[in-house]
DNA sequence: TTCAGAAGGATTTTT
DNA sequence: TCCTTCTGAA
């Protein structure tokens, strides 16, 4: 791009610019400098892996503010993450010292739900319209299934879920998707998506796609409230624009459609969401969309090693769909890709844990290792376990998706609105009251047809008669029950949801059982009420709980400070470590099979463009000769993947005639490691006072490796305290319950 | 209506 | 291998 013809404004340092900005500004290079001080128009930022994306928005948000070209409040940034909505919000507090209101940072959902709590009624919603997350949506449509008297095993619901995600993704309707579709399920899957749509409206309910959806709608049909958004925020930034799909597309169009200052910050080769829609056109296409946009692009990357993104574009240049771009560093050569083939699933990760082993001996270095499928983590785990390091696992099941904290959110959703269906659906008979499957379909089939909601329905079978003894008075106690306890909703949220746990009998029915599991429930429950004072505390109301609930996800607890962690490539975007392992690079896992069938071979290359990326300083590439088949010990053979053939061949260096000794148990491999009580633990755990020394079971501890944890059992033995503490979170349920207790001397 | 035991199915990636 | 769903008995 030619500099010339877009003169760096001075620098003139006005009074009002806090001088740290001033200093940070002649930090940057020339193309991040243009791309933080231009201010009119629409800009693409064409950013290429660890170029200060990042830090160019954030420094982009500063300076309108700083150089009070306009007011916190009319700035909007979006990104794909609330994590990394969180990141840029501290990093522009932190930018601008005296700031009287912060800017909005928000995701695309939050800002969403964040309009439509305002407007819904113009769409014909509530506006405590309930947010449906995936489970939400499957038992939603088990009732459209029923009501539509078909077979889940004709087209399973978890496929006719995704199907119409990704339809409503590329912003079709039940009858458009049904034209465009060769699918030869559509019309089934179309009729369902129907019929889905329209209950989810009668429960006042939206998914995921919808928040956008409805959002795109209002703005399109409301010019007024348009006009009232698109003319607040001045200035629009969005990351990780390669990765909007075509509703999000059309939101930032209308927001843009006063000010037109749109900056978008991307790197196509970074899309890998392709499969909820994201449309790597939109970045594309950004010069025809916003006619006059203004193009800077950031090669130079102050992240890895030249011999890092040598192998990174050398592999991604495979792709055809793409803008092109040369990354360089001014940093040396670095190590080569190491690549190690291991004869068995077992032996690679015995490999990577060991490997992690020797690195802990001597640097405190940050280490990820990545994966395509989620289900690859196990055998790591067992691995790392076994060698005892502390590891931390992003994916799998997130608090707020566990059952219990799902039923006692739902608890909270009915009570304040009974008519919210699908809320009430999920608690009628939990803990199990007397209302069962026969008493429910002949609820809901009269609902059905009648319209109603399930509440209304039951309060007229009530008054009609119409049931059975037994079934009305189980159906009487639960109405009153529901009744009795909206008042208690005015309370604070944390006690208003002990609350209702408590008048629900959830709290006694786990109590009852006593099993490990019901405890492990019970202080899931206690943390959610702890998680509830909270935001009481941060002056959130429930309706903020209750959303920030719901668009929770897995990667906003990613934690700094743990210097080991697996997670997905696509949870790796935007993150960067000294040294990742990138496993399972095999024919069928990377490229995943089911991508080379849908011919997305592109986007399987890009998300291993994307692991290469991550890296500051060293890769390792594994992968297994043989595959475990489904069950059994039977192994079949499997082949490295084509991408490590694609990688430039001078770079890699193959590390197969280096074999460990295989894992013995009791020779001594596993070290003993001793955990120091972090300062943090101590200080939660004597806020409490109880059990010896004022450690108490049940107490929430915070460790430097694995984040919030739980402490189980105190016991004295001789002069030392023994705590046995457990870390959720960090593994499947079952395996964390066998080797998560960590003992803290 | 509920519980327990058995059989069968499953594995892409996420807000 | 593990988890979910189905089935039948109390």
């Amino acid at each position: 791009m030619d500099k010339t013809e877009h003169k760096l404004p001075a620098l003139a340092p006005k009074s009002a610019i806090p001088n740290s900005l001033n200093s940070l500004l002649q930090d940057l290079n020339d193309e991040q400098r243009l791309a933080v001080t231009r201010t009119d128009g629409p800009l693409l930022i064409l950013a290429g892996a660890g170029s200060g994306k990042t830090r160019t928005i954030t420094y982009k948000i500063a300076y309108l503010i700083g150089q009070g070209i306009c007011r916190p409040e009319n700035v909007l940034a979006v990104t794909f993450t609330n994590k990394a909505a969180e990141e840029m919000r501290g990093r522009v507090e932190r930018l601008l010292e005296t700031l009287e209101s912060p800017p909005l940072v928000s995701t695309f959902h939050s800002f969403s739900v964040r309009v439509l709590r305002r407007h819904a009624g113009l769409l014909g919603y509530g506006s405590d319209f309930a947010i449906c997350d995936e489970d939400d949506q499957k038992s939603l449509l088990k009732q459209v299934y029923d009501e539509l008297k078909l077979q889940d095993n004709l087209v399973p619901i978890k496929r006719t879920r995704a199907v119409i995600s990704r339809a409503k993704n590329q912003g079709c309707s039940p009858e458009s998707y049904l034209e465009g579709s060769a699918d030869p399920d559509a019309p089934i899957i179309s009729s369902a998506f129907k019929v889905y749509q329209r209950r989810l409206k009668e429960a006042n309910g939206m998914d995921f796609d919808d928040l956008i959806l409805l959002t795109v709608q209002l703005l399109s049909e409301h010019d007024k409230v348009r006009e009232r958004y698109a003319s607040t925020y001045k200035y629009l930034l969005i990351d990780e624009y390669q990765d909007t799909n075509l509703p999000q597309f059309e939101l930032v169009k209308h927001l843009a459609s006063v000010h037109g200052n749109i900056s978008a910050v991307g790197d196509e080769d970074q899309s890998i969401y392709r499969f909820r829609g994201a449309d790597i056109n939109n970045i594309l296409r950004f010069e025809r969309d916003f006619p006059g946009a203004v193009v800077v692009k950031l090669e130079q990357n102050y992240r890895s090693t030249q011999t890092i993104l040598d192998a990174a574009t050398g592999l991604v240049s495979h792709n055809l769909k793409r803008k092109g771009k040369k990354l360089w560093t001014a940093g040396g050569k670095g190590e080569s890709i190491d690549v190690f083939p291991a004869e068995s699933p077992e032996a690679e990760a015995d490999f990577v844990s060991r490997s992690i082993y020797q690195f802990q001996k001597d640097s405190k270095d940050r280490i990820a290792v990545l994966y395509r499928t989620n289900f690859l983590s196990r055998q790591l785990e067992d691995a790392l376990r076994r060698l005892q390091i502390a590891y931390r696992l992003l994916g799998g099941v997130s608090f707020y998706s566990r059952k219990e904290v799902k039923d006692a959110l739902a608890y909270l959703r009915a009570v304040r609105n009974p008519n919210d269906d699908i809320s009430l659906a999920r608690i009628i008979n939990e803990p199990a009251r007397g209302i069962g499957k026969t008493t429910l379909d002949r609820l809901w089939e009269e609902a059905r047809q009648k319209h109603h909601s399930l509440w209304q329905t039951i309060k007229e079978a009530l008054t009609s008669q119409a049931l059975p003894g037994r079934a009305h008075l189980a159906l009487e106690k639960f109405v009153s029950l529901i009744e009795v306890s909206a008042p208690v909703l005015e309370s604070p949220l944390d006690q208003a949801l002990r609350g209702v746990l408590q008048a629900s009998g959830y709290i006694q029915a786990l109590e009852k059982q006593e099993t490990e599991e019901a405890n492990e429930r019970l202080l899931n429950l206690e943390e959610l009420v702890t998680a509830a004072a909270e935001h009481v505390q941060q002056g959130l109301g429930m309706t903020d709980f209750l959303d920030n609930a719901a668009l929770y996800s897995d990667t906003d607890e990613y934690d700094q400070n743990a210097s080991v962690l697996l997670m997905t490539l696509h949870n790796a975007k935007g993150l960067e470590f000294p040294v990742v392992f990138i496993i399972g690079c095999e024919e069928g896992l990377l490229p995943h099979s089911l991508s080379v069938e849908a011919d997305d071979l592109e986007e399987e290359r890009r998300l291993c463009y994307v692991g290469l990326t991550r890296a500051q300083k060293k890769i390792y590439l594994t992968f297994s000769k043989r595959k475990r088949f489904n069950r059994g010990d039977v192994y079949e053979n499997s082949k490295p993947s084509r991408f490590l053939a694609e990688l430039p061949q001078h770079l890699l260096r193959d590390l197969s005639a280096r074999s460990f000794q295989p894992a013995r148990a009791g020779s001594g491999i596993a070290p003993s490691k001793t955990y120091n009580t972090p300062d943090s633990v101590r200080h939660f755990l004597e806020k409490k006072k109880a059990a010896p020394g004022g450690f108490v079971k049940g107490a929430l501890v915070q460790h430097n490796d694995f984040g919030r944890g739980r402490v189980l059992d105190v016991q004295e033995s001789g002069e030392d305290l023994k705590i046995t503490v457990q870390f959720p979170g960090i593994g499947i349920k079952k395996l964390l319950q066998r080797y998560a207790k960590l003992k803290l001397v």
